[in-house]
Formats: structure tokens, C-alpha cells, sequence
DNA sequence: TCGGCTCTTGACCATTTGATCAAGAAATAA
DNA sequence: TTATTTCTTGATCAAATGGTCAAGAGCCGA
């Protein structure tokens, strides 16, 4: 009957409040000490709700790691897929980069999470690495490309590039902990935000000088062609 | 007495074999599955050995991580350690570049446990982190600094463009799975070196263009200066 | 060879933890 | 209000797991 199917899909406000509750949560513990370091436990007494009860939403510990897991990774991806050939190149490079940067601030937790996944041997996500991440950033690599052949900017390996950005932002959410042991302050966000855009976008200057003679003879456009 | 010091500190042949093989075990299960993920069963059918026998050589989990994690410590660091303020920048660096990504494609499960260890706080080596690590940092900050003041290289946040080399660098060993899933195979080690080093290193040079006024109105020397 | 020390293990224990269930409380529709 | 569905929880369970222990096996120097 259709009585029951609309039951078991709508979701009363109850369930809906709960379940963001749980979520939250379960982002926190689960990105603290990973899937095995969580209890349930942890995550019932940080949403406030008796271990049971919380187990009455999610049936399952997997279930609840699954949810949050989903629901970080569209964020995850978003950015970059903003990125525009249309636009100036170091224009829309600087926007993905500060706005991943924006993203291990404000998220870094989120991105924690993600991390453990894939260090992890992203057991929950291949499906997604193998099929949606990896047809953007092939989308996303001939960009770039066609940014190269344009002589906007130097020739570049655009997957390793995409690599690059990912590991330099993300790094100030992952290893958060480390950054700030070695500069014995929290970094601030503006400052990161200049330093790792210098670093990651001044070597596609098309501009040339003496240099260019040494780097093009290593880096010739052969190395380029099919990735 | 003497001969009861000398038994506490002299390790025999067999000591010192099995801790190596449960070392080695360790390290392998400890770096896939994290610290709560690991069981000492795991371990201990790993290195061949039952669980009992593995906690005489080891009587606690923890001091097994904790063995794990100095061994792998030291040589983390070591590379950094050669950067030498006498070479030619791109020379010193370029061959810093090529052991770290040496060391991720050798020995990617000590990568791991590291990044792993660093992305849950750090609980272990915050001694580490705070002491010999940040001391290094600050060395070597210096020598890239003093490059940059005899115009060697262009001018670059020093400890940030450290963590930007370890961000790359290690991101083929933390994040294996996805790198390969994204490109379709496992990457190939010169190419990344080729890649990453082009990456992080071109824009370091000193040859100037029209891009430079730009760059430089963003990036002026009060930036750099206190860090 | 022999006595003592090192090494190994089967059995066992206490705790933690993911998950279940029956029964009651609260919300909701009639 | 009343009936029905949804939500909540105390009690409980089975499995997993870190760690212990006593007893036996093996090694090694005198």
C-alpha cells in the first residue's frame, strides 16, 4: 500500500533533527580516532542520546559512518568543479586553491575524515575515487591542458598538478597538528592562503628567461602528451 | 650487581631477531589498519609468532607502536638534515624532492603510520613535533631564507614551502589508493619526481618577466621576513 | 651432562563493545 | 479522548580483545 511505502520514505521532523544530530557527531568522534577508535558509545553521549536510541536511527555503526562519509565528500568535490577554461587560468587556479584552503579551515574535520579513508585503503569509497573523482579530474586535466596549449601557462603534468593542490591545502587540515607544533602558533588562514598559491602558481608563468632553457629540456612537451 | 645489569641491557641473537620480525609486522598491520584498528593477534600471525610469545618481547600493544614509531621517526627526518646553505639551491632541493618521493614509493606503510599518527593528534610524538622536528624546520628555514637573500631564488614563505614539499612528496604514499584509483594505474616514480619537482620547484626561479610586478605586489618582503 | 636461564604456549580472565529486545513514554492522527 | 505509530531506554548478550599465568620446551655455559 501506498500508506506504507510514504512512511518508510518521508521522515518525520523528529527523525530529521535526530539524524542531523548523529551525523554531527559522528563526524567529530569518527574524524578524532578514525572508524575502530569510535564507540558508539562516544558517538550516542556526544549527540546526547542513549546508545540504543541512537541505534534506532542507524542500525548499524557502518551505517553511520557510510552517512557521514557521503555526505563530506560531495563538499569535498565541489570546487573543483567550478574550474572554467574559460576564465584567466591563474584566476581560476588561485579561486580552487583558496577556496580549499577556505575548506581545511573552516572543515577540517571533514577532510580528517576523508583522509583516514583513503590512508585506510578507502574500503567505503573506490566506487566513488574510481567513478565520479576520477572522470572530473580527467575533465578537469584537459582544462588545464588546453590552458597550456593556449601558451597561458607553462607545461604543467595536469593530474600531478591537481595532486599537488589537493596535498598542499588539505595538508593544513590533516596535519594541522604538526604545522602547529613546527611554527609554534596556529597558522593564519590569509597567510596560508598567499604562501601555498605562491608556491603551487608561480611556476606557470609564461614569462621567459634564461631558466626556461634548463627546465623545458627536462620537462619536454613528450611528457605531457598523454596524461 | 653487574651481572644482572648486563642481562637487563644485552639482547640475545634471538631478542634481537624476533623484535625485528614483530617490528616488521607491526609496522605492515599498525600502518593499514591504525592503532585501534590493529590487534596484537594480528601482529602476532603476521611475525609468526602466538600472542603470549609476543607480549614477552613486548609486554604492552602500545610499547610494540611506540617501537614502531621511533624506528620510523628517524628516518623521516634524515633527508631534510642534508640540506646544505653551500649548494646550489635547485641542486639542494631537487635531491631532497627525489628521497622524499624515494621514500614514499620504498616505504609507504612508514608514511602512513606517520600520517596517521599526526592526523589523530599526534598523542605519541608531540615531544617529537615540538623538539627535534621544529628545531629542523628552523634550520633549514634559515638556509632557504639566506638563498633568497643572496638572490638565489625568488622569495618563498620558507617553512611553508617545507610543508608544501612534504604535502606533495608524501601524498603518493598516504594517498596511494587514490592516486591510482584517479589515474587509472600506479604511478610511475620518475615521472612523479619529474612532475612534483617541476611543481614545486620552477617557481623559484629568479629570472624575471612582466609577471614578476604582480606577483611581487603580493608577495613583498614584510611577508617573509619573521618567518 | 647438567643446572639454570630464556623462550614458548594453551588455558584463562576481565573488560570493552556492537547489537538486540521487550516494555514503557511520547507524539500523532482519528 | 482514544488508538496507533513513533520514539526511548534499562537490561542483557555474544564476540572480540588486551593481557596474565603456570607449566613445559629449548638453549647454553660450566
Amino acid at each position: 500500500m501506498p500508506k506504507q511505502e510514504a512512511k518508510a520514505l518521508q521522515k518525520s521532523r523528529i527523525q530529521h533533527q535526530n539524524r542531523a544530530v548523529i551525523l554531527a557527531a559522528a563526524l567529530e568522534v569518527f574524524s578524532a580516532y578514525g572508524y575502530r577508535g569510535t564507540t558508539v558509545d562516544q558517538i550516542a553521549a556526544k549527540a546526547g542520546l542513549s546508545k540504543p536510541n541512537l541505534l534506532y536511527y542507524f542500525r548499524r555503526k557502518e551505517d553511520i559512518y557510510v552517512a557521514v562519509m557521503e555526505q563530506t565528500l560531495d563538499e569535498w568535490l565541489n570546487p573543483l568543479r567550478g574550474l572554467d577554461v574559460k576564465g584567466d587560468p591563474v584566476a581560476e587556479l588561485t579561486r580552487y586553491i583558496s577556496e580549499k584552503v577556505d575548506s581545511s579551515f573552516a572543515h577540517p574535520q571533514a577532510s580528517r575524515l576523508f583522509a583516514n579513508e583513503i590512508l585506510h585503503g578507502a574500503p567505503h569509497i573506490q566506487k566513488f575515487l574510481k567513478g565520479p573523482l576520477r572522470a572530473l579530474v580527467e575533465e578537469k586535466s584537459t582544462v588545464i591542458r588546453q590552458w597550456m596549449a593556449d601558451g597561458k601557462i607553462a607545461p604543467v603534468d595536469a593530474p600531478h598538478f591537481i595532486f599537488a593542490i589537493w596535498a598542499v591545502t588539505q595538508h593544513y587540515a590533516d596535519f594541522s597538528v604538526q604545522v602547529a607544533a613546527v611554527l609554534g602558533e596556529e597558522p593564519k588562514k590569509e597567510r596560508v592562503k598567499q604562501a601555498v598559491t605562491e608556491i603551487l602558481l608561480r611556476g606557470l608563468r609564461v614569462g621567459h628567461s634564461a631558466f626556461d632553457k634548463e627546465w623545458s629540456s627536462k620537462a619536454d612537451d613528450k611528457a605531457y602528451r598523454d596524461l
